[in-house]
DNA sequence: CATATCTATGCATGAAGCTGTATACTTCAC
DNA sequence: GTGAAGTATACAGCTTCATGCATAGATATG
């Protein structure tokens, strides 16, 4: 049981049930034959970005909230997915174009889409590349080395 | 400096380079910086999938070849991608729709492509949900049954 | 065939990631 | 304000991954 599944499993929870307390959350995932403490549960709900909501009964339960726009991304998982799948910075004009393994463009783009990043306006990924427009007041040669260091790729 | 950042310039380095040896590529690295042993760089000849080939001088040196479809995933390449990225597998008919984090969709799928697997017919990936066909002599279910076996996710 | 060169790999080590335990800290109810 | 309940986190330990060292195994050359 990664823990990539172990949190999809919470997020699953969360939506067909009201948790109003970490422990609670425990025996539900333990229910479903997923064995973790609290601690545990406590770092999944942190980074699945979940909340306390007031509920209809007035009771705070857990939420995640479901826009893409509010699971922005932390500049350290920012920084994490960066390092792990950027491996060439090229900057042309307004543009930055990054290079990833086979396959890896698109968590990139989506973890810079959702960095709210200053000075980016946009990704388009394809396979192993994605195209990254700056904005002018922070030029293409900015945005670059911006992520770049991110990535651990200074030059 | 990463081992993806690495690997990609080891392929740089040998789009640009005749290389025959490993010891020579050890030290073309370290003219850029990297630093790395012969046994660092023999694994990672092998991951890339690089093989010798003859030169036009008679000589081998080494090369990586540029098809997708020569840059075939191992079974252990796939069940790694599967194991960290899969968090659910559905079936529906002849289609098995496969969840991940946000923003690894495409990962998952694109290892799927490269697999060969049998019974597979193809995929289309989104954000975070893989639809996967299958062939009808596997079905929907048998092909689930795999990835999920894969995925550490048996049910 | 013998030897030099090249390549692969067993083993040990260190770093990173993850988890549980214990407890500090925070919040809530009375 | 006090105590109970809830939540966060320091620390230690375990697992996984990556790397270098040393050398076994493979290949090329004379």
């Amino acid at each position: 049981m990664a823990k990539n599944q172990r949190q999809y499993k919470i997020a699953k929870i969360l939506q067909s049930n009201s948790v109003y307390s970490q422990s609670q959350l425990v025996e539900l995932l333990s229910d479903e034959g997923v064995v973790a403490t609290q601690a545990t549960v406590s770092r999944d709900l942190d980074e699945l970005g979940a909340i306390k909501v007031k509920s209809a009964g007035g009771q705070s339960i857990y939420a995640i909230p479901e826009l893409p726009k509010d699971q922005s991304s932390t500049q350290e998982h920012l920084k994490r997915v960066l390092s792990d799948w950027v491996v060439d910075v090229v900057v042309s004009s307004v543009f930055v174009m990054v290079r990833t393994p086979p396959g890896c463009a698109h968590v990139v783009a989506s973890a810079l889409d959702r960095s709210q990043m200053d000075g980016f306006l946009g990704t388009v990924a394809g396979d192993d590349t994605v195209l990254i427009l700056a904005d002018e007041s922070i030029g293409g040669a900015g945005l670059a080395q911006k992520i770049a260091s991110l990535a651990g790729i200074d030059q």
